[in-house]
DNA sequence: GTCTATAGTCGGATAGAC
DNA sequence: GTCTATCCGACTATAGAC
């Protein structure tokens, strides 16, 4: 019994720990997850960090890149989608709205659907908590995009140009969606479960689709009223 | 040099042990704060830990009854306030707005203005990520008090009763604001400079209060059309 | 490239002096 | 009640066999 598990014995090895980093490193925080643990996890040896990653950190660096690579890949068409109709100038405003339906149902899809979110959102609130040396890669790499993405379009359907104030106005939007994903263990005891259903998402996103409308609707009506030029941000994706 | 500072040589070395707790633990989460540095910030021995708290566990479990206890009577009386006027069913729409303006105020005062605050925030979060067997403490003490303030407010605004649906509306309007205490390290980047000013913080109350009064206006139209009856919830502060 | 063995450090808890 | 000294287990990283 010299190797401890059936090992793929290549660079597999590299993407169990990664893998493995993804699960503890988000349950546990950076400093509270043990190499030891990580090769167990991944089913590898512990000098396999070291050999492959150069230590701990290095681990931890690559798989925050593997994840927002991920995460970018499962989002980014959509994005671009959304940029495309508020970069038209004759882009109209139910072509907008659905635009920004669309950007909804992406977002509680990718955050609260899938199984391996749970592991993304965690490691992104432990950067919140406490920003690593790597936590650059997450904002300028994920967060940074999406609230451009969100920022434009509310310019759009505002009629109002960039400016800080339409930026705070973004982020409370996507608030309204991140809440679910931050708060998720205390939700689960309010609606009961341990996971939240398919008809949970659903009631979700279409709360959240009826009350962004309701907020374009309200919000633009007590400005100056002028639906018209378009707001640029510097989003690049 | 026997004695390393000067102490209060009285049981305020409890009270140091859970400043120092809740500074620490929620910068680096339970595991990854070790007891030597908790003494060490506190300017106490490390034996006192075990001696006064039974050990690490100990003392994160008094540090969080200590927060909720200060938190609550931070926001206690503006809840009541709150509830006594939604359970009122001689208030007015003007009057119920008037009392949903106070709760993004208290919110966005107690989330985001007072320095301790983020201490208190971080070690939420932290419960968010990886709940341990105090997380009860907290969900039942205080954010099902508050979730259960916004529900019954957001009831009688839309004049519908309680429901599932009602509840995880509350959350998406509660998201607008707590967005901006769990995603405070990437939105510093976006507005600049390493804490929100006094005049950001306007500028999110005014936005916040405008973007609520916004939904209940559009979502309630959306309604079968009844603004009348009471929502009920069991928030009892 | 994968393993074992080990170095060197730090973790929480305790015993017992005072 | 506060201190020092200490136990013993767990930690990351490395050396060197294969």
């Amino acid at each position: 019994m010299k190797r401890q598990q059936a090992q793929g014995t290549e660079k597999e090895t590299r993407s169990r720990l990664i893998e493995a980093g993804l699960k503890l490193f988000g349950l546990h925080g950076f400093e509270a997850t043990s190499t030891r643990a990580l090769a167990q996890a991944a089913g590898v040896n512990l000098s396999a960090i070291p050999y492959h990653f150069g230590g701990k950190e290095g681990l931890y660096r690559a798989m925050l890149e593997h994840i927002v690579r991920v995460k970018l890949t499962e989002i980014g068409p959509g994005m671009l989608c959304v940029m495309a109709t508020c970069g038209n100038p004759k882009a109209g405003r139910e072509e907008l709205l659905e635009a920004m339906r669309q950007l909804v149902r992406t977002m509680v899809s990718v955050m609260l659907g899938s199984p391996e979110s749970r592991s993304f959102s965690q490691i992104m609130m432990q950067e919140q908590i406490a920003p690593t040396a790597a936590f650059g890669l997450f904002h300028d790499g994920f967060f940074a995009k999406v609230h451009g993405v969100w920022t434009a379009l509310m310019g759009r359907l505002l009629g109002v140009p960039d400016s800080l104030e339409l930026r705070l106005r973004a982020l409370a939007v996507m608030g309204q969606m991140v809440i679910f994903r931050v708060g998720m263990t205390g939700i689960l005891r309010v609606v009961g479960g341990d996971k939240l259903t398919d008809e949970h998402l659903e009631t979700i996103t279409r709360l959240c689709i009826q009350q962004v409308e309701a907020i374009v609707a309200g919000c633009a009506s007590a400005l100056p009223e002028g639906p018209a030029q378009p707001a640029q941000t510097e989003a690049g994706i």
